[in-house]
DNA sequence: TATGAATGAGGTTTCATTCAT
DNA sequence: GATGAATGAAACCTCATTCAT
């Protein structure tokens, strides 16, 4: 399985397909984070998506299908949220600051959709597990090649062989904000989350904390480059 | 809620009652792993426990009661594992070496538990889920305290604000090697995700890099030492 | 498969297991012959059954499962009404005269159930239709011996290699009367069909007809033995 | 019912309604022998038919007439089969028996239709299936004019009244070749199944076997009269 | 205290047919 | 004449829970 063009469809014309599918995806989402996929009937998505069951079926051939679309969408829409820092110029250490922002905050509008991912995949079919795996992990690898670059030009001080695993961090201490916010957000500001996983991540790789946000017993320091994030 | 004692049950021997909960929680812990919360039938716990469909609910009064016993037993267990550390009189940072290895490890004979908190507690009944929830909590804060301690002996560098979400990290980045296992045990042993997972969380507490690889039962190394690891 | 005991069923009693499975054959050969095992819903065999469509899958896994017990049930029954054949002593012309005209009478009385068989039992699993089958062809079977033993005493003038095939046309031709009634019955009393049959079947063994019944064009000739059937 | 003529279109077009219909015949055939009458899907018969489900019922109103089309399909191509036998003059017995050969041969070269008929023609519609079991009949019929002729010219030792079944006996008795397969293909080849048979009905008939297969304990004999039949 | 047969609401999926284009 | 997306009743089957024994 390597995306929704692998899932067979009764309907021919490609548009409506991506069309009605997107209506699926719309309305599954929703019901599976406020229900769980088990709890959510497949009559709750079809009317939930606005036509009948028989039409829901012409799109998709299983329930299964349908959490799959859910999952690649939710992927999807992160990778899309990470996408802008792709073409930034920036240097290494910046760049990293930038994406571990970005991407806490991607995490923080898709909350409800990641813990979906963390709680639900299990219940994929074994194929379309390993493609949602497959693309989480490019996730990963996006966080990898930045701290490849940044070890090249001597930048951050990491083993190669850490690599990978340093990534998997970022990545799960960005998600943190997600799946464990019933502990987190009663006494975190999404601000104060991001700068001290930012400065949690960056001391390990040998980076000073950055100036602004000062910490205590942590003087107070530019960072060695500065670069501010688009949104800012 | 606060513990299975809360739950109701037909039984008067308070004795036999804990036995076959016991069995209950044994035999479903294991289809639960398996199968998921929801596709393990009632029937097949039963059977699993060595006792008919009415005994079952002689014990319990629903599906759910079960879940509830199932992750109550986890994390009790995941605590026990952890208990030998209570008693331990060593400097701070050697301590919270120690505590996060041992953490580790834990969730490395327990990671199909780990796993089935993380997907299959949502399926709690509010009320159960919130017990579950602050027992979860305790691990963390066993970790908050071991900070705070640090901090008060003016070994650890950091701010009485970050400890919480410090603490949370160290659970987090422990238990990661449970939920991204598929990621992670293809390319790192456990030595050296213990070795490296350690580091990064000391070094932001200013705490620098023990020498060697730290393995359970070693004696604490007295203060911080001045040597970098050995992949640097 | 061999027999409705490799059926699985939930239910321990056995005694039970036959009543209930008794009850549905009931339900369910009447429902079929009406109208057919498609048109015949789950639902229908259960309330026909008496009881509840979660009880009728206790005692069965699927709808198929219920077409194997209803044909075996009819195979059985079938074999029931020749089984006072098996202990008579008379010549072998004799017996077979007897049996021919045994087979048509149970057909008669069954011939609902016969054209049943040769309706529906396409619709039986792989297995299921293997075993009915081999039922069917013991039946068969039964004709063959006596066909031999009537060849070894030099009384049917057979080829050995013919004994099966003419044991396959006395059945074929005895279950006509079921399978073609919608064209034998507006003509033919089944007296005259026996008759006919008979004379058929035994003249080509050799065997000159009975005298009783003259045909036409057919001298009446005593036959060389003389047994008559039971019910007579 | 009489012809797919009586089946209502909302296509002027005789000769387009005609091939399509030829069409839906030649691809419903093949997956009714496939999986059965009620296992087939209308949108497996327009797919299999080479167009859209729309179009399949611009020629037909329901998927019980694609089964009339078919059983009429194949009772027309039985009797085509047969059809050389009416312009052959030949005296009784010989006709007779190359009538029963060529009918078993049209039967072996039909056998899956034939077996079709026998379990899915019971789904017709009750005009539809009169009028299919009318076309059966007039096969039957077929041999029932062979015998009367070979009465008359006092060929064929049978009563009047008893023609009709022995034409029901021919049909029978040559069909079992599809229907009784699975029993007797194992063990006869088609040759020695039709002699079989034939020699059993023209025995019963007062006319001596034919030379050429000399049967145990049957003297080889020439037959009163010595036709061969065309395909010889 | 233990059993397990009975229940039936409700789950997922199918498929003959229609009708706007 | 041809298309194929849409429909929804109804199919088969599951399973948490009860309660008489």
């Amino acid at each position: 399985m390597s995306g929704p063009k692998d899932i067979p469809t009764f309907v021919k014309d490609e548009r409506l397909v991506e069309m009605r599918r997107e209506q699926i995806v719309r309305a599954a989402v929703r019901l599976f984070i406020e229900k769980g996929f088990h709890r959510t009937t497949t009559r709750e998505i079809a009317q939930a998506s606005r036509f009948s069951i028989g039409t829901l079926y012409e799109y998709i051939s299983s329930k299964e299908d349908v959490l799959y679309l859910v999952c690649y969408d939710i992927n999807a829409r992160m990778r899309e949220g990470l996408e802008p820092l792709e073409a930034l110029e920036a240097p290494p250490d910046a760049l990293l600051r930038l994406a571990i922002e970005r991407l806490i905050r991607v995490v923080d509008a898709m909350d409800d959709e990641v813990l979906l991912i963390y709680q639900e995949s299990k219940s994929l079919l074994p194929e379309a597990l390993k493609d949602v795996l497959r693309r989480e992990a490019e996730i990963v690898a996006f966080f990898a090649r930045l701290l490849r670059a940044g070890r090249a030009q001597g930048v951050f001080r990491i083993a190669e062989e850490d690599i990978d695993l340093m990534a998997e961090n970022i990545v799960v201490l960005a998600e943190m904000w997600a799946f464990r916010r019933w502990a987190l957000r009663k006494q975190y500001s999404i601000e104060r989350f991001i700068a001290t996983q930012t400065r949690l991540l960056l001391g390990e790789l040998g980076v000073p904390a950055e100036s602004g946000r000062p910490a205590e017993g942590r003087p107070a320091a530019a960072g060695p480059s500065d670069v501010r994030s688009a949104e800012d």
